[in-house]
DNA sequence: CCATGCTTTCCTGCTT
DNA sequence: TAAGCAGGAAAGCATG
């Protein structure tokens, strides 16, 4: 068993492994930290290291061990309790990993790891894109008990297939990124979808919250959704919702309720508004795919592209396949009155941030 | 259980 | 004529 300061030989020897291997993969590129291995181990450890300074999803997986390596030293954590071979990732990979996913692979140092590796995005991202961005970002992170279940699944696959039980780092780096909630909502086959081909979100047709009510839920929404037109032929024959005159009749059917009863968040935070996934689909060029645009982006004036087709992005993120862009334009419409967007008369499908919005602005983004 | 906020649905009338 | 807009009414649903 080595010391609680083994894993400093320990990651050493690993670090100088990887290190060996980026220099001959892309030269000594272009910090001091990558061309002084003795420098690095003896200094950067602990305190002026390279991944302080860098949004954790672009470390190399040098830097990653860095990270590791500070922390474990900085808790007096016993290495033996690292599987180091799983320590071998680079940053998105490790971005992408849940809480409960670090807690599986490095024991009570996990949750420490966890928060320090957000708390260092947050204050990256501060710098950079203002705190809207930030939430967006951190309620990717929350459907932890879905990823724990594929993180068990990848595991038994490898398992099973006699492989060393050593994670598919790859595949839970996929369900991640493509993942994070609210951040990865806008999928459909016909326009954003295509830009995450391959993710496994991507191939799904609906995608999680950004605020977390949702997101928790993932692991069932796939089986949902693919019962999700049987449920409907049943429930139509026998269970039938009962007709009213006017305001809203029943969105789901009995068995659909049934189904989804267990689906509900222990603890939803706010859920995604209207107005944000709006936004967000503005903001995130990967995502919009020609669906909405800048009319003027200084005064936060925008046009629908595609109505229809936000309309059923917004529909897939609140599991309602009925959504329509009159009905979508109806809750912006309800907006004005909160002054969260403001009317642009005679323009047909142009819309404006009001001043109850946030997280558009140019300086928004910036400060 | 209740109040509240945020939609969602339906509707009528109007405008482009 | 179709599509979109405006806004009232009523209901669903999550949350506190």
């Amino acid at each position: 068993m080595a010391s609680v300061y083994g894993i400093g030989s320990i990651l050493t020897d690993v670090m100088r492994s990887v290190y060996q291997t980026e220099e001959n993969q892309a030269g000594c590129p272009n910090s001091r930290e990558h061309c002084s291995n003795s420098t690095l181990l003896s200094t950067d450890l602990l305190g002026t290291s390279s991944w302080l300074q860098l949004d954790p999803r672009l470390w190399s997986r040098l830097q990653v061990l860095e990270w590791l390596a500070y922390h474990v030293e900085k808790h007096k954590y016993d290495a033996n309790n690292i599987d180091l071979s799983l320590c071998d990732m680079d940053g998105a990979t490790l971005w992408g990993l849940s809480g409960n996913q670090l807690v599986v692979i490095f024991g009570p140092l996990g949750e420490e790891l966890y928060r320090s590796l957000h708390s260092l995005n947050r204050a990256s991202l501060d710098l950079t894109m203002g705190e809207d961005f930030n939430d967006i970002f951190l309620q990717g992170i929350l459907g932890e008990e879905s990823d724990e279940k594929l993180l068990d699944t990848v595991i038994t696959w490898n398992e099973l297939v006699n492989e060393e039980p050593t994670v598919d780092w790859k595949a839970l780096s996929d369900f991640q990124l493509s993942d994070p909630g609210y951040e990865s909502a806008p999928t459909s086959p016909d326009s954003i979808g295509s830009s995450n081909a391959g993710s496994l979100v991507s191939q799904a047709p609906n995608s999680p919250d950004s605020g977390g009510s949702e997101s928790d839920t993932e692991t069932t929404n796939a089986q949902y959704n693919s019962s999700n037109e049987e449920f409907r032929k049943i429930s139509l024959s026998n269970c039938k919702p009962l007709k009213r005159g006017r305001g809203r009749p029943r969105k789901v059917t009995c068995e659909e309720r049934t189904c989804l009863e267990g689906r509900k968040s222990k603890h939803s935070p706010r859920g995604t508004h209207l107005w944000e996934f709006i936004r967000d689909i503005l903001l995130r060029p990967e995502t919009n795919t020609g669906l909405l645009k800048w009319e003027d982006r200084s005064e936060g004036i925008f046009k629908f592209l595609k109505s229809e087709a936000v309309a059923q992005l917004w529909g897939e993120k609140k599991k309602n396949s009925s959504m329509t862009y009159e009905k979508l334009s109806r809750a912006m419409r309800y907006y004005y009155k909160r002054e969260i967007l403001e009317r642009v008369d005679g323009r047909r499908l142009v819309y404006k941030f009001g001043k109850n919005s946030s997280g558009w602005k140019l300086g928004d983004l910036r400060a």
